[in-house]
DNA sequence: GTCCTAGGGTGTTACGTATAACCCACCGCG
DNA sequence: CGCGGTGGGTTATACGTAACACCCTAGGAC
């Protein structure tokens, strides 16, 4: 009379349960069920096995299984924010590669949004086997990788600076997004454009600043062109502002905007329309991610289109080389210019209808 | 000469490690770290643990803690797809309950998108506490609760059609939608406009079959007005395509357009700019999520706004009210209409400029 | 002086799994 | 007839934590 028959409430069947059920030991179910029965166990007895744990709809205890493995076979993606589609797209990568190998992976959106009650990646810490930081500050990073003393956690960073004291346990995998931003430059040159402003994301962040440098170089690369920067806030309204400020500057007018990003490059299509010009009849505007916003927009956007999805399972597939203690690639994923409505030859005669 | 002195790579410290630090039991450790030392243990004594503790970075291992309290405090979210800013919400807000209570939350997007090799959530029911599905079909619901024989797993359910038997274990959140289409039609109808033609999602779930039912009463309840409807994939594209149908049908054109998603809205104003209509000039159109798609359109989107957040707070609320077995209320969050410059009267002269 | 109590800890066990180390019966062979 | 091998299992243990059930000492009451 110690306890109720049937399980009263959460009381899931254990391998000791599906053992007595089978009529054999517990060390036989493990070995059935771990699929290293090869030559140890009968096949009949195997059999068995497997029908009892289905009759009890057993399933093995992930902290049990954790704790005597020493190990979760789990990953933390750590990302600035989840209300932006571009970290779904690395979740969904990364998420599918881990599967593949048996592995897990838990979000962590980075602190600003999760309440400040106990921080739940510190505690995490413990049962985690490696840490994925999309587009993440350094200073952030480094806060990841822990008190330093104990058991630093293999790091991969995504779209990140390279830490300054890379230990070996760490990769790191980008875009190519100088690439990218010489592609759009390229785009815009080759159409006639030659006084083109950049809408600068003012993010303290190496993907962004990669981008102005390769902006200012691919322009400084052309003579007879004028290059100009306009930092704005990572909203549309931050674009629209940025682009209003820059389309009325005194002076001959920039016929295009490359824009950091497409949010930033739909506020700037706003600030144009209000400013009676249009797009890309007046002045060319270019984006970056290929978000879904930019074919929501009209005309649809120009940009450069990210691997979210490849950057996501190339990261997780860094970190899998990294526990592995393999040998890895630290790729640079090719980027590709997707070009649609908003870029035209500037001063072009406005369109047939 | 067991083993080297620093441990050599990840032998983190444990509380045995602790313990002999500060010269006291492993118990003793236990009783001062987990906070339950009060009378038990001096004040001086728990003061040189937890120095100790600091000193070697000890973080307590979950695995070990999870399986000897038999249970995890961590949720997990199914949520049908991360690509979509509105479930980052939800994430967002479930998350900032659970950190306030201690618990965790992993997120899971549901089985499109991730590799079919172990399924994810199969493998970690034994490791939860609890579940949340959003927005998810009645079938894949079902089978979220396991084979039934088991511990079936305490389910909140959000914007999800009730369950036809739902156990004790179950509540539901949802979003006041129906309210929120009423809204929606009032707006056009007190705007002037009688011929409203609703744009709905051809997807099988509780939250569009809402909008539906609600949008057919609130025409059905004032006379002489039209209304219509057209199914539309739920994509812009999709959207694009079921406003042009609308839009070219024969007869008279509907005023105004009521698109069951802001994605969906973004397509129909695409539709309307491509027949040569403006918007909200020739015809009105809304949205519903107010995702921050909404003000990067141009014009911005009169939209009904879903507090994603909020849901997924009380959804998590919820969870921990069942897990308690705490009485619950099964709150209908209200939602409200956002008024932006997409909506406007039927036939109104051109705008000024 | 003896008993009781409270304060301050410690020893021990259990959680469920994986696996190393055994064990035993049976068969074929010399 | 004895002996080694092998197929088919079992027993025992460890993982790190939490907490129950003790234990011991000292101080006060009688």
């Amino acid at each position: 009379m110690r306890s109720t028959r049937t399980a009263p409430r959460g009381a899931r069947p254990t391998s000791k349960d599906v053992a007595r059920a089978a009529g054999v030991s517990q060390a036989t179910v493990s070995l059935v069920l771990g699929g290293k029965w090869q030559g140890r166990v009968a096949e009949r007895t195997a059999v068995s096995v497997r029908e009892a744990a289905q009759a009890l709809g057993y399933r093995p205890n992930l902290a049990a299984r954790n704790l005597r493995l020493g190990g979760t076979r789990t990953a933390l993606l750590v990302v600035p924010a989840l209300t932006n589609e571009f970290f779904g797209g690395v979740y969904t990568g990364a998420a599918r590669v881990a599967a593949e190998h048996g592995f897990g992976v838990v979000l962590y959106p980075s602190p600003e949004g999760i309440g400040p009650a106990r921080d739940p990646f510190d505690s995490a810490r413990a049962t985690l086997d490696g840490v994925i930081a999309s587009s993440m500050a350094a200073e952030a990073v480094e806060a990841l990788r822990g008190p330093a003393g104990g058991g630093a956690l293999p790091l991969v960073m995504l779209d990140s600076a390279p830490l300054p004291d890379a230990g070996e346990l760490t990769a790191a995998v980008n875009h190519d997004v100088a690439d990218g931003m010489r592609q759009v430059v390229e785009h815009l040159l080759s159409l006639g454009h030659r006084r083109i402003t950049h809408v600068a994301a003012a993010v303290d962040s190496w993907t962004f600043r990669v981008r102005e440098d390769a902006f200012a170089a691919a322009m400084g690369a052309v003579p007879g062109t004028h290059a100009a920067s306009e930092p704005a806030a990572l909203t549309v309204m931050g674009g629209q502002a940025a682009a209003e400020r820059a389309l009325t500057r005194p002076g001959p007018r920039a016929t295009a905007l490359v824009c950091d990003d497409d949010i930033l490059a739909a506020g700037a299509c706003k600030a144009a329309r209000r400013l009676g010009l249009s797009v890309p009849g007046d002045v060319s505007v270019t984006g970056f991610d290929d978000l879904s916003l930019a074919t929501a927009l009209d005309p649809e956007l120009t940009t450069v289109r990210l691997p979210a999805q490849e950057l996501g399972a190339r990261g997780m597939s860094a970190l899998l080389a990294l526990l592995e203690a393999r040998p890895l690639d630290e790729p640079r994923l090719p980027v590709h210019l997707v070009s649609r409505g908003s870029t035209a030859p500037p001063s072009a005669p406005a369109p047939p209808d």
